[in-house]
DNA sequence: AAACCTCTCTACCAAATGGTAGAGAGAGGA
DNA sequence: TCCTCTCTCTACCATTTGGTAGAGAGGTTT
């Protein structure tokens, strides 16, 4: 069929895709090898398991990120412009390719049986934005707080503001280009208030 | 078996539990059954299915936030004092309840079949919410923002600190008792941080 | 006692699911 | 030409799943 992608690839990216959206067990092989065009057992080809090739998303998916956080802290900004830029950054990932934040959901729930897969992957990363945070705080360029606390707030915040679009549509905002747009300037305000060093306490 | 708690809530307990931890398609009727001691036809006979299961899991979920905002918001206080207060009840929740917040997690996930119920019963408390931050900027007690955007930012940011156990663990946040308690001060903080209205820009 | 209601059970069932076995088609090298 | 390797297919299977049908036990009402 469409031959101008892989096969292989086409499957993972409808995988991404269905899990990130749906969850692990709500994608079943039979309607992802229909969504890609192709029979399950072609599917079964490529990944020994439905487990396998959970794994194998979880890999693509922390590549994307890891190289999109690499990328964007590779500029050398300092402070809340770099924090800032970052916030930007995860804001249009989950504007264009919203399935992606949906996987780490999944994948960071609780009941989840593949935890420590994406964290082995994005680990280095994490603990780089730590240091940064911890070395700004340093410098007096960021109020002074638990990295790892502060990092974690940051996360929260962010993925969901740019993610939990049924919890928006329940507060009221709409899923317009415009409320998106108020809503990433909001988001950067509500971070640079918290981050911001001159506090009085 | 245990009659100190009729079948029908013992069901229902389960299923909270395990559709908060698990997810709905996670979740199986049989499964369920084995937990709760009895056999997959008698939750059939007090719910007529799966779905309408689910339905009544949101339906009692909704009733326990609704309840828990009501009683925290009846108490009188004023800006940040009664942020701070609702913070650490969410936070007290996550704790003691973490697959309440879950569930919650599960119904407002993109994907989500049900997405309408849960906004149907916490619409008005919603509401109630904002327009009580909307009152306190004008009394000049909060930042002034988007009221709607700042309590989608203080949503995502407190329910993610709060539940987000997997990223914790990824970030080097034990699950300590200690650690907890540390967590949710210089989340306080974030948000107290976030909010005060002496702001310079 | 008879009828009824509430609740839980055993016995099934059709569909969907993840997975196995192996055939066939096509391309490329010997 | 023949062989081999890559890829996708058809055919099938065991298990799990949500759900139906209906019996039986125990209590209450008539």
């Amino acid at each position: 069929m469409n031959n101008l992608v892989p096969t292989r690839q086409r499957v993972l990216d409808a995988a991404l895709s269905a899990f990130g959206t749906y969850g692990y067990s709500a994608t079943s092989l039979d309607a992802l090898a229909a969504q890609t065009g192709v029979r399950k057992q072609t599917i079964l080809y490529y990944f020994p398991s439905k487990q396998a090739l959970f794994d194998s998303v979880i890999d693509a998916a922390a590549y994307d990120l890891v190289e999109l956080f690499e990328q964007e802290a590779s500029r050398g900004l300092t402070g809340i412009d770099q924090v800032e830029a970052i916030v930007r950054r995860i804001f249009r990932l989950a504007v264009n390719r919203p399935e992606l934040l949906g996987l780490i959901r999944e994948v960071t729930r609780p009941g989840s049986i593949t935890a420590g897969r994406l964290s082995a992957h994005v680990g280095p990363t994490v603990e780089r934005a730590r240091l940064f945070l911890e070395s700004e705080m340093e410098a007096g360029r960021l109020r002074r707080s638990d990295p790892s606390m502060l990092l974690l707030s940051l996360y929260s915040t962010v993925v969901g503001v740019a993610s939990e679009l049924e919890v928006q549509r329940a507060m009221g905002i709409g899923p317009s280009r415009r409320a998106t747009v108020v809503r990433r300037a909001e988001l950067t305000r509500f971070v640079r208030a918290a981050l911001d060093r001159a506090r009085r306490y």
